[in-house]
DNA sequence: GTTGTCCTTTCAATCGATTGCAAACTGAGC
DNA sequence: GCTCAGTTTGCAATCGATTGAAAGGACAAC
């Protein structure tokens, strides 16, 4: 029967109990080789039956570390509903994940950022061991600035000439290239790229668009290239746009299933048919994406994966490691919105 | 010019540039009466000068406490991927803002909880000086305990008996209503129910559907009342399961957007047409739901400010004050999916 | 010159841990 | 009994701030 007397919530009052010293308590319970195995055992039982728990946070504090690593969302600053887009939550959560494993805290910022510089005394950085930065937006020059300061931070996007900094990211280009191709193998010669080409992993999946458009020997039109950030209603005005200017398309490869899902939406109110008159792939297989009608062809990336290896380079960092990029493998997810045949039934939970 | 010596981080380092005590100095920045307006200025200017910023872990630890906050979605531990709904994120972002903006930082936690009472000596709770919970699970009960524990929470919910714990909650009974009530107006006289009624929110939702039922005198059919958790693929079974049975329904009210457009894309796949043949509401107005095929008729919350409110309410907890519940409005947003008349265009970004 | 008052400033303890170094203990060997 | 090496343990400084109590300084009145 534990003594029921006063909570142990220190570490001095752990090591009265155990008639020992502050220090030796200390030891004990970090398992240091120092203390004997005699008085270990002692005061460890000792914490237990008084259900001691260490403060984490003074602890922290005198070692010099918090613990904590930001993730911050590389919104726009133009288009503000950026963030209900499911792919980010989906990141948050492998992120949170893996962090919660390592004893991690997390600390989320998701204000559109218009320059990243300015994160360098703010709190993001100041109360965070590390940072993960999800997206370069136009910031890459930023970001290699704040980088050099010798900052542990990983950056999930796509690979740009003169990077400094630890890179994770999907095979944009390779994405670009299997949405494209997998188009124009069913017969598609038209096809529309939408995506906002100044953000650097739109960019390489439009490469890969580009390299199936030449493989298959077909010129490019400017007119079918839509500059269209993240962002639903974008998408959409985009697609009205393009259907009044009466620019001849029958496919659109999307760079996200939110923007794709807007067009499909934008198209048949228009009086299209998908895929029929116009087939449709988007990028990230969002949950919805199998739910939509007709159900969304989309290229998959490991997105929980993706979140392990965010946070396990930003902690290599932390720990003074030599971290490499890592590129995670894209996959087509084919589905009917591109004119596939029919897949059959999902299986459904037992 | 500042002169450029070592970097002053500490305010020992202030003190010592401005000559005076590290006490004097302290007192200056937190703007204490005690100190005169001349060495408080003095003080003040050099801090600017030399780029000093108070370590804030530093001084939380003195002041015992953490400027953490932290989030708990109340995920079921039977559906896994619950998570990636658009309508959490947007809860979440809302949350964020309000935290950033009280300099309060946010602690994630995800993951699926059997007991929220284990939470009591979790990091959750250590790391925070609050807690919001999202959804109140199956798990009043246990709510009520870790509330008597006087710890700071709120929970977003819905409100039951012998409820101990401050409460925000939309008007989920009203919401249900309208929904029901819509249909109803609109002709259709054979209503089914998707949701999970074990969760107080979706309880809610149903009495109010009841309600409307019962204002037009219809009966209910307990064929028509689906229990399926948040969760697409079982909205999907659900549905499948349900035209298997041959159950005669003209129109659905879902517990969730997510759920209503996995219904849809169900009932299409499998012949009928929506919303001629089955019409359909969702709850939630998430983003895409203007973007479905039909667009999907809604109930709105303002998830932002109930995000708002819920950081206020555990702030005023944490201040010691007394908090009361709230209650956010509920208000149905009509698009097609229920066979409302074709919606105008939506106005396009400019 | 002394005293008293008021306004400023400093002293030093404190929050709860970690850790280098010194001190104490243990036991073997002589 | 003494020395010495090897283990264990304790002392005290430290991380970077806040704050109650005490000290210091300026000035007026006697």
């Amino acid at each position: 029967m534990p003594p029921a007397q006063h909570k142990v919530t220190t570490l001095q009052q752990l090591a009265d109990l155990a008639g020992v010293s502050r220090a030796t308590a200390s030891r004990a319970l970090s398992d240091s080789t120092l203390i004997s195995d005699k008085t270990k055992s002692k005061i460890r039982s000792l914490a237990q039956q008084h259900n001691y728990r260490i403060n984490e946070r003074a602890r922290d504090f005198r070692l010099r570390r918090s613990r904590v690593i930001s993730v911050v969302f590389m919104l726009d600053n133009q288009s503000e509903q950026h963030m209900s887009d499911p792919f980010f939550l989906e990141m948050l959560g492998g992120i949170a994940d893996s962090l919660a494993q390592h004893d991690y805290d997390l600390l989320l910022a998701h204000a559109p950022i218009d320059n990243v510089e300015h994160l360098h005394d703010s709190r993001v950085f100041r109360h965070a061991d590390g940072v993960i930065f999800i997206g370069q937006g136009e910031q890459h020059e930023r970001l290699n600035a704040l980088a050099a300061q010798g900052r542990p931070m990983v950056i999930w996007g796509s690979k740009l000439p003169d990077k400094q900094y630890c890179l994770v990211g999907g095979e944009n280009e390779h994405g670009g290239y299997l949405a494209a191709s997998h188009l124009l193998k069913l017969g598609r010669r038209h096809l529309a790229f939408c995506g906002r080409i100044d953000i650097p992993e739109v960019a390489a999946r439009y490469r890969g668009y580009q390299r199936a458009l030449a493989e298959f020997g077909i010129a490019e039109h400017a007119d079918r290239v839509l500059d269209v950030p993240f962002d639903m209603r974008r998408a959409q005005a985009a697609f009205c746009g393009v259907l009044e200017r009466r620019v001849r398309f029958d496919a659109a490869v999307c760079a996200s299933d939110v923007m794709a899902l807007s067009a499909i939406a934008t198209l048949s109110e228009a009086g299209m048919r998908v895929p029929e008159d116009i087939a449709v792939v988007g990028y990230d297989d969002i949950g919805l994406a199998a739910y939509s009608r007709p159900p969304l062809t989309s290229v998959r990336q490991n997105i929980r994966w993706a979140g392990r290896v965010l946070v396990e380079s930003v902690l290599g960092l932390i720990n003074g490691e030599q971290v490499g990029d890592t590129s995670l493998a894209s996959t087509l997810i084919v589905r009917r919105s591109c004119g596939a045949p029919p897949a059959p039934p999902r299986a459904t939970a037992s």
